[in-house]
DNA sequence: TTACAATCTTGACACTGGTAAGATTGTGTG
DNA sequence: CACACAATCTTACCAGTGTCAAGATTGTAA
């Protein structure tokens, strides 16, 4: 009979994968590091071989997830070669990953979370930059002057945010799957 | 020399506004039952005489400052006779609220304290309700369709509420005082 | 082989939410 | 006024949590 091994393999990525898996469960409130350790099979205190406390375990989930939301606009970008589509089909994409995952908006938004991920290395948050510039691209392309193209690109990023923070909220009647599109294309941003 | 009574006085109002203070200086997550009740001079189990537990307390505080924020909002309507820019003022209003008060954006929308609000009496939130019903009126007087009007109200609240969420955050290089009116209007909602 | 670093366990501490039992006080009823 | 009762508050306790220290186990490089 082979009895558990003292060393796990790899335990990291195990309490990070559980820890997201637990929190789309029940949420980031729920989540304590004793629970996700005894789900891996492992003491209270092993944990801390990986990480220097549970501010640092959330930060390196909130670095997965956020990966995880980056792919998923990188994709839908690249799928979209017409630039004159790429903002608001990069507008439902965004939306509707919050959609299909509503736990992960208070996760990776609250500010709190945000408070640790701003003091790791870069000062921004990546899936601001990436949509800010591609808005500020597209709406360079058709002469709108400097200082709108700010205030647009800050509007339509507000936009899309509000809607991702509506989608995952409960009790609010939107048919998510039809309707995001227009709701973002009922706005004249150029 | 009169010591301590036993009885506080009003012990609930006392813990509701410590509480609140207490956010704002150290944000919800470091809150503890027991620090507030310390801080009102009074035992452990003392809160539990005024409230059921822990989320019931959040939502007690949560009630009061819900009201504060729509306090907010009904004097900038009232004062804001020009309908044509009653939108678009409400709008200011709603981001500058949480400008100033970083700390209740979480607190107020987070999914958490939603579901605690919802599962007391009515079915909506407030601010949204009067912000949908402000932009229905308004958008109607000017002859849209039904139902661009709702995809309209929809992305206008998204909007100001998107860009709440972005005041509340740290690093956002934006100077909220001059610039939200222009953001917000660089939107065309008619 | 052996020394060292990484990993993991056990055991402890302070703090938290919550409950039970009892002490103190306001209030209405006779 | 006296008495009973309900509301309020305290003390003592429990289980669960984050975190640390000490030591046990194991991979790895010299």
């Amino acid at each position: 009979m082979d009895s558990k091994p003292y060393h796990h393999g790899d335990l990291r990525k195990a309490l990070i994968e559980n820890g997201i898996e637990f929190i789309n469960q029940y949420g980031e409130e729920k989540l304590s590091l004793r629970k996700v350790a005894e789900r891996c099979g492992v003491s209270n205190a092993a944990p801390y071989a990986h990480f220097k406390d549970k501010d640092d375990f959330i930060n390196a989930m909130q670095g997965y997830v956020m990966d995880s939301f980056m792919d998923s606009l990188a994709l839908c970008a690249s799928e979209c070669g017409d630039d004159t589509q790429i903002l608001s089909e990069l507008g439902v994409c965004y939306v509707m990953f919050f959609y299909h995952n509503p736990l992960y908006f208070d996760f990776l938004f609250s500010r709190k979370n945000i408070r640790i991920r701003l003091s790791s290395d870069n000062n921004d948050i990546p899936p601001f930059e990436l949509f800010r510039k591609t808005a500020e691209k597209v709406l360079g392309e058709i002469g709108i002057s400097e200082k709108n193209i700010r205030y647009k690109t800050i509007a339509m990023w507000s936009l899309v945010h509000g809607l991702s923070a509506l989608s995952a909220m409960p009790g609010i009647d939107i048919n998510w799957e039809s309707e995001v599109r227009e709701i973002i294309n009922s706005v004249d941003i150029s």
